[in-house]
DNA sequence: ATGAAAGCGCTAACAC
DNA sequence: GTGTTAGCGCTTTCAT
């Protein structure tokens, strides 16, 4: 920078603002720093800035895994919606272990970022305290927690799973099965247990069993996981109608295993799925599915994050339940 | 850390010391500062270390899109790598835009990382400048550029192209097309044209007509893409036999479309993909493709940003080909 | 509209 | 093994 200044025969705080706030600079000035930096291929360097403004610029994004389309579209809305405001992403994932999401949220936060978005509402206490004293905000997406740490963005995982058994009733099923992840070691999808929950409350509520939900397999979940588990299913409720799986992936991994094993569907059994994934639309049958609209997640995320770095005072915590809603395709049939 | 220099009664030096180079502090001294530290819930700020040490512990990665697994297992690896030497990726993408890839590039140069690996090879003048001047290891990936800017990791996408021809006419197969997306406009994958390439190249050597190559739509190619693509393919030239789709998501999309369409496969068509992604072991029939190993390319690319950055006489660029193999499944038969 | 001085929170280099 | 001094490349603040 000082090469630029000198080149421009101005000081190096003019070329600064040259850079951060032309309107303070006269035309004319603007125009001869502007050539001297294209001159001499200059960079800024915000690492020097951040230290001095004490603003670098960083939104700490911590997901679950970037191997998913659903999260990487957050990441994608929430990059398009800062990209303007000149706002980076300090992307972490913490591949559903609460002990890494403890470690890389210590690695964030010695970023310094401007705040921080979580996915999920469920963490160690030492990240929940790290989080509390980070003095920034904080926003939590894709839940609704009923204890939040800062502002919460999201929707409820367990009215997902109380939509999907309601759907498959309403529909005249009456042994109906779900499959998920399991909940015993460090790798958990919380949020993923949640819509079991509710899936299974909602069955009990009408009186029916919850037997044929099984919980198997490590998240992250996917095809395999679906195709393995509709097996274990089946063979353990041979019965079933109807089967809900807490992912779309493993629904369609479910899907082309019962191809494989000669079971028809819907016509011998019902599946829906949860996140409206592209390939749900695409596979035979289509799959019905719940769809939870993650990119306006994301878009959302980004406008309140601009909003509560514009503003001096931050806006009391907010809380915005985006919904969700029945894609009603192929792959459930009536009892 | 000056709090916690004076909570351990020690200067902010040995603060320093405690906290990146624990070997050259007294264990007693360590433990005083230890205790400072968690009793103060200090966080280092890297900002300021950075600007010190002149060390960002940043990796850039450029990557056309997040939204895609075998980039996403490119990052995975990456991440896994350099976890442990605590370096930070900063992801940026573009799209296949070139425009994009020439600001998000700028915007990365501002954080002053240590390395910048970049997806492809193919940059637009005045990025191949901005990373010419930015005196920081290259590593350019996933592809095997012949004039490469520094470092390359990859793999060559004209003989991915090569030699899915080639696997379509040892079996026999005459009347042979292929799908991938469109050249014109601004977004454009020049890795997957590269790939139709060296496919069309491999058919005019064995004599065959190249007018089956359909290209159509744009980047990031998707099922959708395949189903319409497959669905034009046929109507143009419906004596077709077999097909090559420059990713496996369009080979999927393919079969679904054919699925619906009643053409059998591989009985009426045979389907070869590239990418080895995941879905394509699930759909019946199970989908041949061309595998290439993306997460070793990940580790790889860590591995050799590592012993980079590690040694000071960093080693003449390098030129790794990670290679590819044929996965043989049941999409594709003898004609 | 532009400039000068001070300092952001760390670490390199050197001293003891 | 620990402390002192200086300074990384910017921006803040205040002056002109």
């Amino acid at each position: 920078m000082r090469d630029v200044s000198q080149l421009a025969g101005v000081s190096r705080m003019t070329v600064s603002r040259a850079i951060s706030d032309p309107e303070l600079v006269l035309p004319a000035t603007r125009e001869k720093v502007a050539k001297a930096i294209a001159a001499l291929g200059y960079v800024p360097d915000r690492t020097a800035g951040s230290l001095s403004s004490r603003k670098t610029g960083f939104i700490a994004l911590m997901l679950p895994t970037l191997t998913n389309a659903n999260f990487a579209a957050v990441a994608h809305g929430l990059t398009e919606a800062l990209r303007d405001a000149n706002f980076h992403l300090l992307i972490a994932y913490t591949e559903y272990d609460m002990v890494e999401e403890e470690r890389q949220l210590r690695n964030l936060l010695a970023r310094r970022p401007e705040a921080i978005v979580m996915t999920g509402a469920t963490h160690s206490p030492a990240a929940s305290k790290l989080l509390l004293a980070a003095d920034v905000p904080i926003i939590e997406i894709a839940d609704l927690p009923s204890r939040p740490i800062g502002h919460v963005i999201g929707f409820s995982n367990h009215e997902v799973g109380r939509t999907a058994a309601r759907y498959l009733i309403d529909k005249g099923h009456t042994r109906i099965g779900a499959i998920g992840g399991t909940v015993e070691g460090e790798v958990r999808d919380h949020r993923g247990e949640e819509r079991m929950r509710g899936f299974e409350d909602e069955l009990r509520l009408a009186g029916l069993s919850a037997d044929a939900v099984l919980r198997y397999g490590e998240a992250p979940l996917s095809y395999d996981h679906g195709a393995a588990a509709i097996a274990r299913l089946l063979k353990k409720s041979p019965d079933c109608q109807a089967v809900f799986a807490v992912s779309d992936l493993s629904a369609v991994g479910a899907m082309m295993q019962c191809q494989r094993m000669g079971v028809s569907i819907p016509d011998q059994l019902s599946l829906i799925g949860f996140g409206d994934f592209e390939i749900g639309r695409i596979v035979d049958p289509p799959l019905t599915t719940i769809h939870v609209d993650f990119n306006e997640l994301g878009r959302r995320t980004g406008a309140t994050l601009l909003a509560l770095l514009g503003e001096d005072g931050d806006a009391r915590p907010g809380r915005v339940d985006v919904g969700l809603s029945v894609v009603e395709r192929e792959s459930v049939s009536k009892a």
